[in-house]
DNA sequence: TGTAGATTGATGCAGGTGCATCGAGTGGGT
DNA sequence: ACCCACTCGATGCACCTGCATCAATCTACA
């Protein structure tokens, strides 16, 4: 129970943060060179594009993108100053609301899958056969399970507009 | 060049982007409820203490580091107001300085890297074989060679106290 | 019904990050 | 010796995050 951790999980440790902010960071980059917003503000058009007639509460949209609540609530801000979103009562709970996608946001989150795609087949894609991404797919999993309720809602539906981090 | 990468190459994308955010935040807390700075203190700290004479420029830090340049210039200054480093005046170039570790600072490291180990054992460690880890470093590797001059230099030298993010 | 406790979402504050820019200092070419 | 381009490091600004806390509302249960 107070093993040291071995060279090779440090190892394999040192890479992930690294390998990870780096990637991360080469792909908002590619965005941002695009005059797109950070990739917080795809995920969240995303998940609400792909929600029941476009609107979520933002308690779910919090838990879809795995993020804290004050985090959501300044977020949702953001898109509904840029009109990508905006809030509509929810009358079934009066403390709560709903976020609803505007046409504006949907055709933002369709311009930036372009972008975003194309980063990732390069930066990814272009580096691993399908088969080792099989592999590191594998191999992260087994780690996220690690630490809480890993929750990986979207993954079996990628498809062409799917994605998002 | 257009291609449109492939479902496994975005699914391991999202893995990657959600695992080690995961780990990374349970790593971080554990340190942060243990009564610690951040990791990057961390990183900067064991930067300077293997340092020859535990000192370094700022511009040496930086390349170690992979921050950006007023990143590493914020973080000294955080360093040196909590007396975990200091500046000292570089002679030969005017413009420069040097940064030290206090004794404060080798031991605040130390103890660091107690609690840093145990939480890598915990959230890696004891999810992956050697052998599953090895295996993940070497995919990571190959996507981090991906985006720029993929700078891993203190890979080699990991042992008991040496590593870092 | 009444009330205690949980849930929803917002916000003030402190701190961290990215960006642009600055002043000081160096070094190479003329 | 002079100048120009470059490097080094700091800093003002906007924004973003984490934390703690708040008010409003809902729910469960006595």
């Amino acid at each position: 129970m107070k093993r040291k951790p071995s060279t090779e999980a440090t190892s394999a440790w040192i890479r992930l943060m690294r390998v990870q902010s780096r990637v991360l960071d080469c792909v908002e980059q590619d965005l941002k060179k695009a005059g797109f917003p950070p990739l917080a503000w795809y995920d969240a058009l995303l998940e609400l594009s792909r929600a029941p007639s476009g609107e979520l509460r933002p308690v779910e949209l919090e838990r879809q993108m795995l993020i804290p609540q004050y985090s959501t609530s300044r977020l949702i801000d953001r898109l509904v100053d840029e009109g990508l979103a905006c809030r509509r009562e929810c009358k079934i709970d009066k403390r709560g609301q709903f976020v609803e996608i505007t046409e504006a946001g949907r055709e933002l989150q369709k311009r930036m899958w372009g972008a975003y795609s194309a980063a990732i087949e390069k930066y990814v894609g272009s580096k691993l056969s399908d088969a080792d991404a099989v592999k590191l797919s594998g191999l992260l999993d087994r780690l996220g399970c690690a630490c809480g309720e890993m929750k990986l809602p979207p993954v079996a539906s990628v498809n062409e507009t799917t994605p998002l981090r």
